[in-house]
DNA sequence: TTCATTATGTTAAAATTTGTTAACTACAGA
DNA sequence: TCTGTAGTTAACAAATTTTAACATAATGAA
């Protein structure tokens, strides 16, 4: 059975016995699976075969649940689901605020599980077939198929692969603070990203060829501490 | 009072004081908030003032919170949250399957719904940020989404990132006082906020920026002992 | 292949933003 | 008025971003 289509699920959780049920129990209802014992492993899955859902155990060894959550939440919008041992409130209310978009406490009902990840799947890729193709601001035009960037005069200018990849990910996401951390990861989809502040340099150089004065920019805008964000108005 | 920009959340609940509590509660935490005590008295509302939310008391009296969730999917993408006095599997279950985002059982944590509902307008906002959220007042005009203050000669004042956060919550909540650890936690997303006192200097900075006389502040005035109003006069 | 050109990434100094502190001033209650 | 508390101000320290110069990698033409 062709399993391409299919909503791609990452599960990491170091105790094989859940880990095997929760797999078997996903896939027969129509999810194609991916099982991680740890966050290298998951690490290294997600760089070739991207998730649209994570099933992550909070309590694993090394690298835990939490801090999983924080690192792709930083980089990425994927769902994301916490399960525990624990039924602490903190421990819920941490893992929320760090950016899960659920959290589960064992022993949990399977169907009430699949309910959830159901509906969050919609959540998450109703936003990705929203996105549109062709964006308009300050006299440009940004076609992001094409890759290309016209000037209100009609003249085209030229973009680096890289200058394109972050301005696409501002661009998708206006008025919305994009990390550093965020926007390397759209530079290099590899797993060893640059520096992070290779950013600021490609954010002067696209500064250059978009602002006025890119000493007061107006579409990209420096959120101090947090990254940039894509400030020009959308028509 | 203005609240112009805010999501806009409706609440669903028979049971006043369970009501007023959560509206007291998201209101202070930047979020528009509109009470209905019926599902008809819920609908006369959504039909003039779409919401970004809705919380559902799952138990109410005539139309419950299930068949309003029914309906409400039917038609929209709206995020909905089930909030219901029985822990029962089954009647959990059946919520989400019938498409509400998240169920949660009374008593609930304050903190973890609120963490449940930013996490939510998350998903369903991230187009939202195309429409424009203009203030005007004393000649400037202020757009939250761009970030960009113009002065009534059309000059555009800079504004860093803790300065535009803290205008922001101030204008957002017109002649309400808001104290100095509600604007820090504006300035800082982070875990750790730095001291309330830096919020005085944040607005030392702004009068210098926004006032005739910053002596006389006519737009952000101290209230002693409690913290800082706006009081311009919003067009 | 080699060379020239362009793109990408790194680094350090300069500039800016943010946060802290302390002296000073204003306010409110006794 | 006195007195303790709270707010303003300025100067400074710390953190972060911008800028420019340069090193390395990738690309394309000869």
């Amino acid at each position: 059975m062709s399993r391409i289509g299919l909503p791609h699920i990452v599960i990491i959780e170091d105790e094989p016995v859940t880990r095997a049920t929760l797999t078997s129990y996903l896939d027969s209802n129509g999810y194609r699976v991916t099982e991680a014992a740890s966050a290298p492993k998951a690490e290294e899955i997600l760089a070739r075969d991207p998730a649209d859902l994570l099933l992550i155990d909070v309590n694993l060894e090394g690298k835990d649940g939490l801090q999983i959550t924080r690192e792709q939440r930083a980089q990425s919008e994927i769902g994301i689901i916490l399960i525990s041992g624990r039924t602490d409130d903190i421990d819920r209310i941490v893992g929320l605020e760090m950016g899960a978009d659920d959290y589960v406490c064992k022993p949990f009902n399977r169907r009430e599980l699949l309910a959830r990840i159901k509906n969050l799947l919609r959540r998450t890729t109703a936003l990705r077939h929203l996105s549109r193709t062709v964006f308009r601001f300050a006299g440009f035009t940004f076609d992001i198929n094409t890759r290309r960037l016209t000037r209100a005069d009609g003249e085209a200018v030229r973009l680096t692969r890289a200058e394109y990849e972050v301005l696409a990910q501002l661009v998708r996401h206006p008025a919305a603070v994009q990390s550093r951390e965020k926007l390397v990861t759209c530079i290099t989809h590899r797993q060893e990203s640059p520096e992070p502040r290779t950013v600021d340099v490609l954010v002067r150089r696209l500064r250059k060829k978009l602002e006025d004065d890119p000493k007061a920019p107006q579409i990209i805008t420096t959120s101090h501490g947090e990254g940039y964000i894509f400030t020009g108005r959308l028509e």
